[in-house]
DNA sequence: GCTTACCGTAAGTCAACACTTACGTTAGGT
DNA sequence: ACCTAACGTAAGTGTTGACTTACGGTAAGC
């Protein structure tokens, strides 16, 4: 039950923003606050959250702590995900056959 | 923005596990309800969200309210998160090329 | 028509959590 | 040695949200 930790970690739209400016590549923390509406300690609260749900990881250069994305945690929650893609591309088959049959009998 | 109401609303693991049980089919309200820890309404409250979040829909079946998956959110959120996914497995190859180089370099 | 399932909604409560400021730590520059 | 930059952490606060009980509405059975 891994994905949980990064669905509430993705679940709030600051660690989102942080999140999606990782997208372009890795970035130390006061970049990251840079622009932000909030202070720097809650980008480091929120990169400690991300870090835990296995989506960031930190590697220290000198002084700086440079944030870059985690495949782990994307990769299990893209997998969890898929589970529920498959039955519900079933459902919607079934549902279009049901309407369709509807449509037939008219 | 529409993901972010998917990820809001899987976010909360009770909503996590009416989702999980709607995966093996269509179920009413008082099916889903039944087995979780919490109260009738507090599911139908759960069914709410996940309904503004695309993730689900009902079809009234006389008294019965039935829940089923709904591919919409699904698809939105399978999107926004394949977009990291590309950009993660960039950043895996040249992580990997970095190490190899360090490891040659010995 | 009356009762009984089956639900959704309103109102209120309590805990989680996203912030803040203040402080401690480490590394680099002069 | 001292100062500064770049962080993480501790402690405290306000608000969101996940629950409860109580109530109102609709459809089916007798």
């Amino acid at each position: 039950m891994a994905y949980g930790n990064a669905l509430t970690a993705l679940a709030d739209p600051t660690r989102r923003r942080i999140f999606e400016r990782l997208r372009k590549g890795p970035r130390p923390v006061g970049k990251l606050a840079a622009g932000l509406p909030v202070s720097r300690p809650a980008v480091s609260q929120h990169l400690k959250v991300l870090k835990e749900a296995r989506l960031v990881h930190d590697e220290r250069e000198g002084a700086r702590h440079v944030y870059s994305i985690d495949p782990k945690g994307l990769g299990q929650l893209r997998a969890w995900l898929d589970q529920f893609w498959d039955s519900a591309l079933d459902a919607f088959r079934a549902e279009v056959e049901k309407t369709a049959g509807k449509e037939n009998s008219k």
